[in-house]
DNA sequence: GCCCTGACAGCAT
DNA sequence: TATGCTGCCAGGG
């Protein structure tokens, strides 16, 4: 879990990390699903990392912050496509 | 152990 | 891209 919270921490500004690709990297990837636990862990403990650079793999956010996610992505500099994250430009892999 | 739920993903339509 | 359906897995009741 810590493990996700620090690769978030890691995702350099103007770029996003899906869901799925941030299991992938940390290689919790048990089959395809971590996704989901990724999401649960940032649900839960999401709280002291830039989560707004953390997106699903249709480029959009979390139910209840797409506001607030979709201005710091903004300030971010991160690429959007009217109300979701560009993922095709700012997809970023470690 | 069973059932439901969820900040998800991939594939078909 | 939107919608629908199917996997998959950890948590909670």
């Amino acid at each position: 879990m810590e493990e996700v919270l620090a690769l978030v921490e890691r995702i350099p500004e103007g770029k996003v990390m899906s869901y799925g690709a941030i299991a992938d990297a940390l290689a919790d990837r048990s089959g395809r699903n971590s996704a989901r636990q990724v999401g649960t862990i940032m649900a839960r403990h999401g709280g002291g990392v830039p989560w707004h650079r953390v997106v699903n793999s249709a480029g959009r956010m979390p139910p209840g912050h797409e506001q607030e996610a979709r201005q710091r992505l903004l300030a971010d500099g991160v690429p959007l496509k009217g109300d979701r994250v560009d993922i095709a430009r700012a997809h970023w892999m470690p």
